[in-house]
DNA sequence: AGAACCACCTGGCAGC
DNA sequence: TGCTGCCAGGTGGTTC
C-alpha cells in the first residue's frame, strides 16, 4: 500500500531505532521478490557494518553503510517492521536483518513482510547510490522541490495524457500514488482526465500546493491505512478517515454532496466529484 | 516519442 | 459453506 508518507513514516521509524546500529546477522528465506534479490551485495554492504544514514528517496528506503547502501521498496504490500526476534513472526517474511543498536542491551531484528512480493531489494556497491538506475531519473521530490507547479507546467506541455497518470509517473514527480493523485486532484478542483497540456498555469500552481499539504497531512497522520501498511511497531495509519474521494464512488461529496464517481484510468481506480472537479 | 497495456503475486471480498 | 472471479496501495518493460 505504502505511498510515500508511508514510506516517510517507516524512515523516520528507522532512524529513531535503528540509525547508527551494527548489523551482525542477515538472513534471506528467499531469493527473489520482484526481482532477484542481490543477496551476495547485501551480505557484503551491510554484515558487520554500521548503519550510518537512513533515509528515503521516492518510495525507496535507503540504508546507508560505509560500504555502500541498500535500497528498499515496498512495493504495494510491503511492510518493515522491528520485532526483537530473528524468527519470522508474521508469513511472508522474506528477509530478518539483526542489529546491535547502542544504549539497547538486546538486538532487534528488522523484518522485511510483503504477502505479494511486488516489493524489491536492491543495492549500491560504494558511496554514489544516488546514481543507482533504480534513483537516477526519478523526477522531483514533492516535499522539498520548491517550484513543484512550474515542474508540473512544464512537464505537463505537448503531453497529451491525463493529469492524473501524469502526476503519479515517477520521471516527472515521485511518491504521489494512487491514493494521493485522486485526493489532491480533488483538493485542487481539476477533473483527473484532463489532458496535461490543457492546465494553465495557476492550475499547476494549485495543484503543486494540494500535493504538498495532503503528503504532509498524512505524514502528520502516520500514514493511510487501507488493509496491509503498518508503521515500525505494527500500527496502523490514521489518515484513512479524512479520504474526501478515495474509495467513496457513490458517497456524497463532502463539500457539494453530488456522488463521488469511479473512472478506470489506465488500469487504475480514480475517484472524483463531477461537480467540485469540472471537465473543461 | 509518447501513451496504453501487461506482468509480477497473494489475499480479501462479493456473488452465486 | 465453499467455490469463482474480481479487485487492490507500484512500477518497469513491452507493445502499439
Amino acid at each position: 500500500m505504502p505511498e510515500l508518507p508511508e514510506v516517510e513514516t517507516v524512515t523516520r521509524g528507522l532512524n529513531a531505532s535503528i540509525l547508527g546500529g551494527t548489523v551482525f546477522d542477515l538472513n534471506f528465506f528467499r531469493d527473489s521478490l520482484r526481482d532477484q534479490i542481490p543477496i551476495a551485495d547485501l551480505r557484503a554492504i551491510l554484515l558487520d557494518q554500521p548503519i550510518i544514514q537512513i533515509l528515503r528517496r521516492a518510495k525507496y528506503i535507503v540504508m546507508v553503510s560505509p560500504k555502500g547502501a541498500a535500497l528498499i521498496h515496498l512495493g504495494m504490500t510491503g511492510n518493515l517492521l522491528l520485532f526483537p526476534s530473528s524468527t519470522p513472526q508474521l508469513p511472508h517474511t522474506h528477509v530478518v536483518i539483526g542489529m546491535k543498536c547502542k544504549g539497547r542491551k538486546g538486538p532487534l531484528y528488522l523484518h522485511f513482510v510483503d504477502p505479494r512480493r511486488f516489493g524489491r531489494l536492491a543495492c549500491h556497491l560504494g558511496t554514489e547510490w544516488q546514481g543507482h538506475p533504480l534513483l537516477r531519473s526519478l523526477g522531483v521530490e514533492p516535499l522539498t522541490c520548491k517550484n513543484l507547479g512550474d515542474v508540473l507546467f512544464r512537464c505537463s506541455r505537448g503531453r497529451s495524457v491525463a493529469v492524473k497518470t501524469m502526476i503519479m509517473d515517477a520521471k516527472v514527480v515521485v511518491g504521489v500514488g494512487n491514493i494521493y493523485a485522486s485526493e489532491s486532484l480533488f483538493s485542487a478542483g481539476i477533473h483527473p482526465g484532463r489532458d496535461g497540456n490543457s492546465l494553465a498555469p495557476d492550475e499547476c500552481q494549485r495543484l503543486a500546493t494540494a500535493i504538498k499539504t495532503i503528503l504532509r497531512k498524512a505524514i502528520r497522520a502516520g500514514g493511510t491505512t487501507l488493509q496491509d501498511y503498518r508503521n515500525l511497531e505494527g500500527k496502523s495509519g490514521y489518515f484513512s478517515i479524512s479520504l474526501n474521494v478515495y474509495g467513496r464512488a457513490g458517497e456524497l461529496c463532502r463539500q457539494c454532496a453530488t456522488a463521488v464517481v469511479l473512472l478506470r484510468q489506465s488500469g487504475r481506480s480514480t475517484f472524483y466529484c463531477p461537480l467540485c472537479q469540472k471537465e473543461k
